[in-house]
Formats: structure tokens, C-alpha cells, sequence
RNA sequence: GGCGGCGUAGCCAAGUGGUAAGGCAGAGGUCUGCAAAACCUUUAUUCAUCGGUUCGAUUCCGAUCGCCGCCUCCA
């Protein structure tokens, strides 16, 4: 049983799908803007978890993502540059799907871009005017909270003593606005020559909260079962979502809400100014694998800040390296035919700890532990030669499994080696036999620079690539 | 000022009203020609601080200190 928790209730509830054996969900991701720095692959990691997860207990799992490309920063930058939207996001996108393939990501089954929705937001906005959920003002169109009555009550902010009380940072430019907490859906061009869209409703472009509410509910339906975003998103983005979704439908828009909780680097807000803003793409450069990011990400529970330092990257990438070693030493190992009991009762408790962590929430670290334990009695049963083949078959099958979820343990490496290198090998071994361990030593360094990493077991050389 | 989250060993951290998971690093050992890997043993009388409730608190309550986020535009 599936338990998440809900930000709309602030409870753990049982995940119960609209429809038996089918899970819908949106991810409101990156902005093309800002695509790149990992508290946005955290998220981007935690999104996947929750689709991999929701597909191992069987569900038939529709996932939209979105990708910003109507932001004013966006609209600002390529207007500079001279280029379409189209054109200066490309490279972006681009850029965003090979890191997300390289952290070992599902690709979303439906990516909407805003830019290629504005009918669906128009429709959306003309429906809100019917209902009075929106109102004109000065060329743009602003939903009115005042008509809905349930505003806040997903992020629970108290706007009695709050906004309208003594702060003094409500944009007095604003006037147009018949309440500050009201917000545009539609704006009007700042200039001629600025990007925007004619339509019915006016010639303008779309603000941001209203791309999401069509875009997830042209695909998913007026209500469906999960959305998921930053913490950053719950006010006001998904508060807004809400109150035009729900505005426009008079139906409930999503029935469980999940956000993730950002990263901090060394116990800090990551910022440029403060330069400890890094990208994927940095810490590659440094040398990191992509699994060791994606097991640090995904090493603790998305609800919790995880705190970012290159000592806890380097202990991920330590950990990585043994799992993925355990499952080549799994699978290579000489097993004899056989069952052992004790291994197959630590391999069905390793299943069992893994899904009653993940079912707690997605509770990773849990699911980890559960991991760990097991690789460690393998281990001693492989080093004792105590592994039968029934159990070994039984434990591949295991890993694999698990790994539709997690996907640390990597690709089973059935490359071959090309003849110069294994006759290096096995000139070594025969040096080695001769006690010609100057030469041994030699051959090894230079495997070594080539990137080809060796161990001596009693079973004979194995090697992998560094 | 309002609201919320967090503070657990050198580092990343899980967790619970009943006495601290897991990983990395460290120490000792086994194995090895040496490595590497793996295995074995070991590493928090203690969970920011101070009070309170309780038979019992890291876990509940209050205060204090520190960190993070939201409360404004833009996304």
C-alpha cells in the first residue's frame, strides 16, 4: 500500500487512483531559464522515482512534464538576441534531455510546451471571464481571488494578517489590480514589438500560472491524481493552478499534491553570489559519474532538505561504485547448483524492507538500507563460496527489479575487450605465474591509463572500466 | 512581523514515546607477491541548548540559539 503525503491535507494518505490501476501525474519542471543547476535535478530525480515507483506496483503511469518557455526572462533574451522563443530554447531543451538521460531519467510521456498551448490557455481564460472568476484591466486579464473562496488553502497562507497588513513590499505600480493578491492571466504586450499572441480575448501572452492549469488538464483531465513541483511552486504557482482550474471546472483539480524540498550546498542557500551554484554539467567536469548524482539525490526522502558538499558526493560516488561492483561480482561469480534458505530468506526480507520503505512516502533512504544489508551478506557468502546458483538467479532477478525504480546498479558490461588489451592481461597473469611481479606491476599501470581497472580474484582477473 | 521546515557521529543522513538504520571517511584484522575488491571487528551512553510532561523523550510541549524556504515582481 502506497502512502504519500499530501500537501493539500498535510497527511499521509493511502494513494488511491482515479481510475483502478492507472496514475496520472504533472511535473511542473525546470524553467528553461534555469534548467541546470542540481536542486533542479533533485527534483527532476524525485519526479522519475515517483514514476518508476508507481509503475512497480503496477500502474499504468501517464507523467507530463512541463518545460517553461513563455517567461519573461525568456521572452526578454531572445527578443535581444533576435531570435524566436523557439530558437533560444532549443538549446536549452536540448541540453536538458542529455543530462536527463545521462542521470538515468525516464523521458516524460508528454512534454507540453506553453508556447504550443495558447488556444487551450485562451479557452481557459474566456471561460474564467464567463464565470467571473476574471476580470479586464487595463488591456490584461487578472483572476479575481476574491471569487474563490478556498484560495490558500494549499499553502495555508494567512492573508488576513499578512499581505494586506503591514508589508511594505505590495507593488504599489499595481493599481490596475482590483486586489494585490490577484494575478495576471493574461498580459498585455509591453511593447509593439514584443513576442505575444493575438487571440479573442486580446492581443497578449499568457501569465504564468495559466499554461500549467490547461496544459495538465488538456491531458490529464479536470481532475486527476497527482501533481508534483518544488517547494518553491506551492505559493503562489500551485495556489493559482488551483484557483483556475478549479474556477473554471467547479471540479476538484488534483487529489494529491507532493512537493520536493530544495538542496542547500554546505548548509547554504545555493546561489551564484555566494558561488557555490553548480550545475550537472559541473560536477561532471570534476569527474563525477551521473549515478553517483543521481544515487546522492535520490538518497534521501524527497520531503527533506538535502545538504550538498563534495565529501557527501564522494561518499555517493564510493557507494555507487560498490553496488554496481556487487552486481558484476553477483553475476560473474562461480555458483554451484543449489538453494540455500538463509539466502533466500535475507533476499525476500531485502524486498520486503525495500517496497515497505518506498511505500512510506517513497522513503529512499529506507529502500537503501534494505539494499545494503543484502549486498553485505551476499558478499560474505560469495567470499566464503557459499552462493548456489538458485539463490544467485534469485538475487540478479532481485537487483533488476529494484533497479526499475532506482536505476544505481548500471548496465551489465557484456563488452568485450579488444585482443591487444586481453593479451596484455594475460601476459600479466603469466608474468604473475612466473613471479615477475616488476612486470606484473608495469602491465597493470598501463591498463590503468588506458582506464581499464583490475582485481585478482581466486576465480582469475576481472577487470572494469574506470 | 506572519507561516512552515530543519538542527542526529569527521561528512551525507534514516528513525521512533522504551532506549540510535544505512552509506562514505577513520582504526585494527583476514585475504593478496603488492594492490584493488570483498569479508570480520571497531567508531554517538547520545540525537543544537535549557526547561517541562511522562515510569521512561532523540521522539510530545515551551523557550533560546542557528540554518533553510514561503509570505513581492518574475518563473
Amino acid at each position: 500500500m502506497l502512502r504519500l503525503h499530501n500537501t493539500l491535507t498535510g497527511k499521509l494518505e493511502e494513494f488511491k487512483p482515479l481510475r483502478e490501476g492507472e496514475a496520472k501525474f504533472y511535473y511542473c519542471g525546470p524553467t528553461v531559464w534555469d534548467y541546470g543547476h542540481i536542486g533542479n535535478f533533485r527534483s527532476a530525480v524525485a519526479a522519475d522515482i515517483l514514476r518508476r515507483y508507481l509503475k512497480f506496483k503496477g500502474f499504468k503511469v501517464t507523467h507530463v512534464m512541463n518545460i517553461t518557455d513563455v517567461e519573461d526572462r525568456i521572452i526578454a533574451h531572445s527578443q535581444k538576441a533576435g531570435v524566436s522563443i523557439d530558437e533560444y530554447t532549443a538549446k536549452y531543451i536540448d541540453a536538458l534531455w542529455e543530462d536527463f538521460d545521462a542521470l538515468g531519467c525516464d523521458r516524460p510521456d508528454i512534454v507540453p510546451r506553453a508556447t504550443r498551448h495558447i488556444p487551450e490557455m485562451v479557452q481557459l481564460i474566456e471561460k474564467l471571464l464567463e464565470t467571473e472568476h476574471a476580470y479586464r484591466s487595463d488591456g490584461s486579464i487578472y483572476y479575481r481571488i476574491s471569487s474563490f473562496p478556498e484560495y490558500g488553502k494549499l499553502s495555508k497562507i494567512n492573508f488576513a494578517g499578512n499581505i494586506v497588513g503591514g508589508s511594505e513590499r505590495i507593488d504599489t505600480d499595481r493599481y490596475e489590480k482590483e486586489d494585490a493578491r490577484d494575478f495576471a492571466l493574461w498580459k498585455e504586450p509591453g511593447s509593439p514589438d514584443e513576442p505575444a499572441w493575438d487571440a479573442p480575448i486580446g492581443r497578449g501572452r499568457p501569465g504564468w500560472h495559466i499554461e500549467c492549469s490547461a496544459m495538465s488538464m488538456k491531458y490529464l483531465g479536470e481532475t486527476f491524481d497527482i501533481h508534483v513541483g518544488g517547494v518553491d511552486l506551492i505559493f503562489p504557482h500551485h495556489e493559482n493552478e488551483i484557483a483556475q482550474s478549479e474556477g473554471a471546472t467547479g471540479k476538484p483539480f488534483v487529489r494529491y499534491w507532493l512537493h520536493f524540498e530544495h538542496l542547500k550546498v554546505d548548509g547554504q542557500t545555493m546561489s551564484k553570489s555566494k558561488g557555490n551554484y553548480y550545475t550537472f554539467r559541473d560536477l561532471a567536469a570534476k569527474g563525477f559519474s551521473p549515478a553517483a548524482v543521481r544515487y546522492f539525490l535520490l538518497s534521501v526522502p524527497y520531503r527533506k532538505q538535502l545538504n550538498f558538499n563534495f565529501e557527501a558526493l564522494r561518499g555517493a560516488e564510493k557507494t555507487v561504485e560498490g553496488l554496481q561492483d556487487f552486481r558484476r561480482r553477483l553475476s560473474g561469480a562461480n555458483a554451484e547448483p543449489g538453494f540455500n534458505e538463509k539466502l533466500h530468506e535475507a533476499t525476500r526480507r531485502a524486498l520486503a524492507e525495500f517496497e515497505a520503505g518506498m511505500d512510506d512516502d517513497l522513503n529512499t533512504s529506507i529502500a537503501l538500507a534494505a539494499i545494503h544489508n543484502l549486498t553485505r551478506e551476499v558478499n560474505t557468502a560469495i567470499a566464503r563460496k557459499q552462493l548456489p546458483a538458485d539463490n544467485q538467479r534469485e538475487l540478479l532477478e532481485l537487483i533488476e527489479r529494484i533497479d526499475t525504480v532506482l536505476n544505481i546498479f548500471g548496465k551489465d558490461q557484456a563488452e568485450m575487450l579488444d585482443s591487444e588489451i586481453k593479451t596484455l592481461i594475460d601476459e600479466r597473469q603469466e608474468a604473475r605465474r612466473r613471479r615477475e611481479f616488476a612486470r606484473a606491476d608495469e602491465i597493470r599501470d598501463e591498463l590503468a591509463n588506458r582506464g581499464i581497472v583490475l582485481e585478482d580474484t581466486k576465480d582469475g582477473v576481472r577487470w572494469k572500466r574506470k
